[in-house]
DNA sequence: TTCGGCATCCACCGAACGGTTGACGGGGAT
DNA sequence: ATCCCCGTCAACCGTTCGGTGGATGCCGAA
């Protein structure tokens, strides 16, 4: 019997690539797709797919969410999920690590990678790309403990997100106010907020932020 | 006979992704596909096809570079290209068309999009993303003239590429003078030389650029 | 040698940014 | 009905940034 496999990623583009690199292995296939979290958690929950695969970044319920809903530390019936992503933020690492995933890939991997992600993640163990493994262990041997040093990933608001955006583009407070049409008071303290949440010391690391997780 | 098409992505998830999709469409047949520029090159060189389809970004030789040398200015036979990224930034688009592509697609764009721009580059037209040809009509409309309002890079010093780094990187003017040991005044002298030279407005369009040119 | 480019520095000033505190209404959850 | 979060806004204040107009010394090319 193969592997029953969700695919979530809001990009057209990558889907059809981990659909088609999926459904090439010959115990594994994929029975469903969604664009957004919300879709991939309702599917996820109708079909009961041995593995889903899901990328972090997603309009509405993010990756990260939507894994902490299916295998999350109070989910009676937890599902195996692996999470995908275009840059290994530790962030995004441990909050989805801690949400109940049971592998962390990055978006160069290639079809091998990949398809013993889905057979690891169906088998109960967990595969996580090399390369954030030996960030993960220098983690656990910095801190010496075993609670890994999370800085947990808050998530944003839908307003906080369009400013991220804006700000990464270069836009001053101003202008951002002109554009959205809310006043310079509420543009900084959205910027107040975003530079909390992100642990940003300024408007760069906002924008660095962004760049780095392909939101611009 | 069918549109012949080659592909060159380094995500070997997208290159499956945009193939897939294309070979979906009845008239169009991906014949080759490469992970990186030089390699993408020589696969054009090689096959004729009808249409490119390049990632700006790849290793080794970037997808404007690959452009360039098959559809550039001083080319005589050229190829029709498309090229297509995650990031709609000014500077890329600019530097695409100028490089002679004959499309210009985001990554988030679907099936349709992709294959509506394979079928107008076949045919000697140029599809491009509406979001981006919004902003591309600004442009025009604001220097007023027909000529596309495109920047000549001014070489950057040495020093003013190492600031250029660090502004990137997030740091403050203060940071930047502890670091390389030089006076505010100094730091701020680049920056200001940085912004001429780059048209950036503030420190943020210095970042987003050095983002862009893959500088951090 | 003279000229220009580069890197260094200074002073001044207004504009933009960042931090803080507090406030108000609406909506969703309990 | 209550509470909390979100989005909105205000006032205030210090810091940082960006702009201007210089200055100096060094070096290499003309």
């Amino acid at each position: 019997m193969s592997i029953r496999v969700i695919v979530a990623d809001d990009q057209e583009i990558a889907r059809t690539g981990l659909t088609m690199i999926l459904n090439a292995q010959p115990d594994i296939e994929v029975v469903g797709e969604a664009a957004d979290g919300r879709r991939a958690v309702e599917l996820a929950r109708r079909l009961r797919p041995d593995v889903c695969l899901f990328d972090i970044r997603m309009p509405g319920l993010d990756g990260i969410e939507a894994t902490r809903s299916l295998a999350g530390p109070n989910v009676d019936s937890p599902l195996a999920v692996v999470v995908i992503t275009t840059f290994d933020l530790d962030e995004y690492i441990y909050a989805a690590l801690r949400a109940g995933a049971r592998g962390f890939l990055l978006k160069n991997a290639g079809a091998d990678m990949l398809s013993h992600a889905v057979h690891a993640a169906a088998n109960g163990d967990a595969l996580i790309a090399p390369s954030i493994t030996a960030r993960l262990l220098e983690a656990f041997a910095r801190t010496g403990s075993g609670s890994p040093p999370v800085r947990p990933i808050e998530v944003l608001t839908d307003r906080e997100e369009q400013i991220l955006v804006t700000v990464a583009r270069g836009r001053t407070n101003n202008e951002i106010a002109d554009e959205f049409h809310i006043s310079l008071s509420t543009v900084k303290s959205h910027i107040a907020s975003l530079m909390a949440k992100l642990g940003a010391r300024n408007r760069v690391e906002i924008a660095m932020w962004a760049y780095e997780t392909k939101r611009v």
